[in-house]
DNA sequence: ATTAAATTCAAACGATCGTTTAAATACAAG
DNA sequence: CTTGTATTTAAACGATCGTTTGAATTTAAT
């Protein structure tokens, strides 16, 4: 069965950075690929050129090392889109356009760009259980304070619009750095396309526009 | 370590449906919560109370049973969406909101509900290799009809700006429906009130609304 | 060179994985 | 009841799982 296939040779010759590293990136492209459950440890101990017991040595555990590349990429996107976003209200230029650009920018321009941003896409799929340690560390309070930003911007909508609103750019962000079908939606578009193209999306989608009658009866 | 755990006991009594269905609807719940690689073939037999080979008896194996519940939960699904985007052709009533509406209403409104409607969330954030036997069943075609009736709406923009908008609904459903972490984005809201706000939401972001600035000359 | 700490190693642990086998049971038709 | 088919069962298969052990090796400081 091809899921359940051996694990494939490496194609390619190891990396010469240290032992954590090589562990790190490893385990980060496993579960890209996989998730969680579907990454073995020998698999991450192959690829990385590192004896098995390696990861237990430096990271204690299965558990410990994802918690790691999680961290290792996520906590940096997290303090950019704080900055980002105080930077936004020290300008007093809270636009729902700001907001959002503050929110998605660090997924798609970062240090680490393609990893960080589809560890961003798979983290989000996991089983509560394997993210739950990660959500304690400020991932949701980020959430909170943009969704804070985003209610200022719109007095009138409920709180719970607001919310889910919100969501739905972070389901679409989701699936754009994911990408787990290209089958589907065909071969992913250059950074720069993708995130000008997802803000102008969510931006028109939070707006509360006029309904396309109420536009044509200002035309006439 | 709480993500290795020993199964959980069942705390409620086994269905009384014949073995498929039992097998079919354990699978389905474990599938959900924890994806191919986190569902076992011990831990759906013992929720349907089946013997470990009777997934082997009926289904052939593991990925056969998985494909079985894909086919129960989202053949019916697509099968309703060409209905629907028929229908508006044969009404001569394209309009985004027409289509978009097509789309997603089978997956919130169906004999199945929120079953099917997480299904159909988890199934696109699984592994390629895990799903590629489903995208030939016609799940991809369905996406190809609505592309092409939303690029239709909107001459004038790119076809492939077009398939991206559309990935980004499907992106937010996607999450709208899985709901991977309630701790984030608090509990889900009713069916109906998720599908108009996410109706709205994809309608507005497919439009190509004047910029702000635009409207505000216009406005003088 | 000697010592001590840090790291890597081969090997194995018990547990669980998906799957298979062959016997036991249930069931329907004659 | 008898026969034959359909289904369920207990048991085991080899493979892989995450983790642990203790010795070998490397590294750095004296």
């Amino acid at each position: 069965m091809s899921v359940n296939s051996p694990r494939k040779p490496r194609e390619v010759r190891c990396e010469t950075k240290d032992t954590q590293t090589r562990l790190l990136n490893a385990a980060e492209a496993l579960f890209i690929d996989a998730g969680y459950a579907g990454m073995s440890a020998r698999g991450i101990a192959d690829r990385a050129c590192v004896n098995i017991a390696a990861m237990a040595y430096h990271f204690g555990s299965k558990q410990g090392l994802l918690e790691a590349v999680l961290i290792r990429r996520i906590a940096p996107i997290n303090t950019s889109r704080r900055r980002r976003l105080e930077a936004v209200h020290e300008r007093r230029a809270e636009s729902i356009r700001a907001i959002l650009h503050a929110f998605l920018w660090p997924v798609f321009f970062n240090e680490h760009e393609a990893p960080a941003r589809r560890l961003m896409g798979r983290v989000m799929t996991e089983p509560a259980e394997v993210i739950e340690p990660l959500l304690n560390l400020g991932f949701s309070d980020v959430i909170e304070q943009f969704v804070v930003a985003a209610a200022a911007c719109f007095p009138k909508q409920d709180r719970a619009l607001i919310v889910q609103k919100f969501s739905f750019v972070v389901g679409a962000l989701n699936l754009t750095v994911l990408r787990p079908s290209e089958h589907i939606f065909g071969p992913a578009p250059a950074a720069e396309v993708s995130f000008d193209r997802l803000l102008n999306f969510s931006v028109d989608g939070f707006q509360q526009w006029p309904s396309l009658s109420d536009v044509n009866k200002d035309m006439a």
